[in-house]
DNA sequence: CGAATGGTCAACCAAAAGGTTGAATAACCT
DNA sequence: AGGTTATTCAACCTTTTGGTTGACCATTCG
């Protein structure tokens, strides 16, 4: 029982490899300042200013949590001029996606619900952020 | 731009419990333990002492981990005699499954794939944490 | 009953995470 | 060149995380 573990020493380094971006991805993913982020980004390309804008945070935070998720692979950073254009790399998160799928055939995404979700999530993680001007 | 952010006072609260779900769903699925945890369980349901048993780690540490699992809702805890019953909970992902099927359409799981990812990460933690008896 | 087993609790510790501020670097604009 | 804008760096602080140990409760067994 859950003895049959089997090792293979010449994949080691591939494994380590692979458990060690699964953390970093869900670690980063943990965060409802960088889940904001990237739902951002799913709409456009952003310079790093623009990403920091709708929080009450500072600039410097916003850039950590842009590392963050640069390390992890979700987005990548280019510089052009002296912006920094932050693209969402959604491939990344295939890895982890295929690690959930595992556990249970979910339903086959509905739109609708996500588009629910991510709003859902961006006014909350404002409003505990930042004071929400109706202006 | 992505200033078009609307609020629903009404939905506040389901909204806030979202995003702390999602938190608590990823900030678990973030550590590696937590993750062969879960694996070990997709085979079977496991009382604490046997789940502790490959790790090398205290039995404390292991109860706090399904702790931090239980609270996601990944696993549910039930008492029988004096042994506890972990058992995996796969719908819980299910929410964190649909945010990041969001991102992309991702490849309808290669079940070989699955296969190869958690036997590789459960070495992995194994080697890491525990040293690995070949008797 | 008393002893062993299964699991958690409490106190503690080191390291990591998430934030701040102020100074530094880099690129653009007169 | 000098000033402004964009971004990061460094030092610092507080809270959270992941682990330890030892005492404690609960349940079964002899």
């Amino acid at each position: 029982m859950t003895g049959a573990i089997h090792r293979s020493a010449t994949k080691g380094i591939y494994d380590s490899l692979m458990s060690v971006k699964l953390d970093a991805i869900f670690s980063a993913l943990a965060d409802p300042t960088r889940r904001a982020i990237l739902a951002m980004l799913l709409e456009d390309d952003m310079a790093v200013t623009d990403v920091a804008e709708p929080f009450e945070m500072s600039l410097a935070a916003i850039s950590k949590h842009l590392a963050v998720l640069e390390r992890a692979g979700l987005i990548t950073q280019e510089k052009r001029g002296r912006l920094k254009w932050c693209k969402l790399e959604p491939h990344a998160m295939r890895e982890a996606s295929v690690w959930m799928q595992g556990f249970g055939q979910f339903e086959p995404l509905n739109l609708d619900d996500f588009e629910r979700f991510l709003a859902a999530e961006m006014t909350t993680v404002l409003r505990d952020t930042a004071p929400i001007r109706e202006d």
